[in-house]
DNA sequence: GCAGACTGGTGATGGAGATCACACATCGCT
DNA sequence: AGCGATGTGTGATCTCCATCACCAGTCTGC
């Protein structure tokens, strides 16, 4: 997409606030092990069923956790932002990485070392407590999203819960009811587990209902109460 | 405080293997701010929505994990052995239970506080990192269940899915065709996310395609290839 | 400019399964 | 026995969505 400006014109260097609820010590010594590079969209990191090489750290873009069925289709379980690790879960558990990482856009992202993972955590307890906040924060996202895909089951109240969900993450933005869209209906219909077409035509219904309003890239929830209506009808 | 209530009628004591793979002097802090209780069938340990009091961690017995959806609807995540620590990921990450757990049979379980966890997981590294092993594999067990879910999507296959996975857990046992079905159909189609009627007409269907016969509440699988060619049909 | 890839709109059709509505087993209980 | 509660089998119907098919923009590089 639109955001090749970035990797260059960048002034924060949020590598700075990643680390920064651990004690310096501590996390200067995960930077000493960390090897942080910088990766073009499109590229994956690792892919579900590969044995555990290490762990990965967004400190700057986003990547998108995906797994995929016997069949070829594929479930987007969510996009990861900067500050997260990913493939945690696969480095302690010693099994193999449980969905595919892939970047989203241009970002920055560090690795550290199986190995090295493991050490540290034992080394350091307030290290290893904050890695467990992470998956527990994952796996907590996890129960949502299955709640959410599960026991809806009509594809517009699922839609309706990604838009609010969207609208969440975006309470401190300047303009908190409206949204950046930066997947296309193929990608939306992956994270809610149905087809393009019947995004397409979900978009179109809601649309025409006046509960979202689309110019260019960016959506419009005039009317946040409504979409929420749609949950549990 | 150790495990007393296992003498009344309990020949084994699986708190011992517990923690067997913990260095003594850290099996032992755990053990000494452990509470165990025994419980009955049918009691609800957490409810998900309540803020975390603790850690539960099933010494003896089954517990049933589940998530409702908005409607009152139940999916059923899974159903946690003895050995396995429950609600971690609440704890952990300080947010609200993520699910609901259950007893679904008499079963022994110990409860450690929300403080004592943190404390003994900053304290000993080696535990912190058990902790985080299990939290990982509930995990992968998640994310498991999210591609068997959604992207299977024909109910025969989901089933066929559960059935094997009960056959894999089942390997050690001496008679590794067959299962004890411990649950109702009503629960069945809770853990496949479709109603009890498909259900019962699948094993309908199963059982007049000779995948399955069954006795009393014991299932035989005589051909366990045939139901895993169901499977990505 | 044009070809080709990717995206988005929309109609027609079919099928899997939810749902409703029963009947029939078991149980445990007083 | 007789009674509820609970679990199970099965038919009829109906709804939602996947799928197929096709067209129209839009952006890419050449």
């Amino acid at each position: 997409m639109a955001t090749y400006a970035v990797s260059n014109a960048q002034k924060l260097a949020p590598a700075d606030n990643t680390f920064c609820d651990l004690p310096p010590a501590v996390a200067d010594a995960v930077e000493q092990l960390a090897l942080t590079t910088t990766y073009p969209t499109g590229v994956v990191l690792f892919a579900e069923g590969q044995a555990p090489r290490g762990v990965f750290i967004v400190r700057r873009g986003r990547v998108k956790l995906s797994i995929c069925g016997s069949d070829g289709r594929t479930l987007i379980l969510r996009l990861v932002e900067a500050g997260c690790p990913l493939g945690v879960a696969a480095v302690v558990s010693g099994r193999q990485y449980e969905a595919t990482a892939e970047t989203q856009e241009p970002s920055e992202i560090s690795f550290l070392r199986h190995s090295d993972l493991l050490r540290l955590m034992r080394l350091h307890g307030e290290f290893a407590l904050w890695v467990t906040q992470h998956i527990s924060q994952d796996y907590a996202s996890t129960c949502r999203e299955i709640r959410d895909l599960i026991l809806s089951d009509s594809a517009s109240e699922k839609l309706a819960r990604l838009l609010v969900g969207w609208l969440d993450q975006n309470t401190k933005s300047k303009n908190p009811s409206q949204v950046k869209l930066a997947l296309t209906h193929e990608e939306i219909g992956q994270m809610i587990g149905s087809s393009r077409e019947t995004v397409s035509r979900l978009f179109a219904g809601f649309k025409k209902q006046r509960l979202i309003q689309q110019s260019g890239s960016t959506l419009v929830i005039p009317n946040r109460v409504a979409l929420e209506s749609l949950i549990t009808a």
